[in-house]
DNA sequence: GTCGCTAGTAAGTAATAAGTTACTTACTAG
DNA sequence: CTAGTAAGTAACTTATTACTTACTAGCGAC
């Protein structure tokens, strides 16, 4: 008859993920309390530490479901894609979507990003940032081989501008508080990515 | 006998900004207490209270004193060039420059823009994000004009994806810890940047 | 000199945070 | 049907926060 039935740890952890993720589309993730997921969730507050040893801990499983999401997308992306001109183009709009279907995940990152010292948390979000350039540097790179884009192009400022370009457009939209105009403003912005890249629109 | 001896509001708000500033340069602003200022200026923590009235005065011209600042430099950056297109080199060049001497200007206002509500300061952070994307169409238009870049440039992408290439490198001084590489990277996101503006290097 | 104003101090306050604890409830294996 | 286990609750602890208040001391104008 209770309202919030029993369930198991795995599947309470999912739910406290999602919920930080959804609380913080709107709020900023560093002063979402505990207090706050649980009653989200419809449970108390201690409840929470049944299924996280500390809130650090929920941060990082907040980071690790980031990084398999978003790699999931961009792979998927990539290779949906006939060649690597291609790839390039799906993977910057895959991001971008991610973004507007998740608006709290760049949040979350930007806040864990904050973080001073070398804690588990941004030691994980170094290392999404750090393969992701790797990916774009070998895509760049393979671009450069099949004569898809400029040959004197130097791939590890082509994978930071790329990056650049696309976290420009999630903080306008955060400023703007609306992920709306952020697909046609990336679209502008992609092109002219493409033609830093030598590639004839 | 006083360490520190009596000051006037105006210097002890100075001190205050330039205090908040400085300790944001490795910790999160966000986390950063008046008992935090208050023992960076070797005063107690009530004194802060003579010269803010509440915390959030405090960011708010902390806020400010970047806008001045940084637009000062990039103004300066603008006016001793002889051309817009020098222009733009410039004033990237003095942005970058700005966030190496002040690293903590950054990340006070990423801080900022994860606030939800339309709160006061980040109003102003709109405020300096939108005038700045005006001086960058205008230059960029201007540039136009005079044929050193390509006439088919949308100028509003085109800032879109300045700031984001400069945004893109704070945040991977952020990640790194230090801004070291950040002015040898920005030299290659730079060249990039102007390519995809139809300037030959 | 001294008087008034203002910067400063020291010790508060109320609110809120994460995490703990003692106890309860529901499910399941034997 | 009963005993063990794991999820949940409610109330608590401890620490920390922004902000306040009663009082003190230094500086400039007269």
């Amino acid at each position: 008859m209770s309202i919030n039935p029993r369930q198991s740890t795995e599947s309470r952890q999912a739910e406290i993920i999602a919920t930080m993720v959804r609380l913080s589309a709107e709020r900023s993730p560093a002063e979402i309390t505990t207090t706050d997921i649980a009653k989200a969730m419809k449970v108390t507050q201690g409840a929470l530490f049944r299924h996280f040893a500390t809130k650090e801990a929920i941060r990082l499983a907040v980071v690790e479901w980031i990084d398999e999401h978003l790699m999931f997308e961009l792979l998927a992306a990539k290779e949906r894609s006939p060649d690597a001109l291609i790839a390039l183009k799906a993977m910057f709009m895959a991001h971008v979507g991610f973004a507007r279907a998740y608006p709290g995940a760049p949040r979350l990152i930007f806040g864990e990003l904050q973080q001073a010292a070398a804690s588990p948390v941004k030691m994980r979000v170094q290392q999404i940032m750090q393969r992701y350039r790797q990916t774009l540097s070998q895509t760049l790179a393979t671009a450069i081989e099949a004569k898809l884009i400029r040959a004197d192009v130097d791939s590890a400022s082509a994978a930071a501008l790329f990056l650049g370009a696309i976290q420009g457009l999630i903080i306008q939209s955060m400023l703007s508080g609306s992920t709306e105009q952020m697909e046609q403003q990336a679209v502008g912005v992609l092109d002219l990515y493409l033609a830093a890249l030598g590639v004839k629109s």
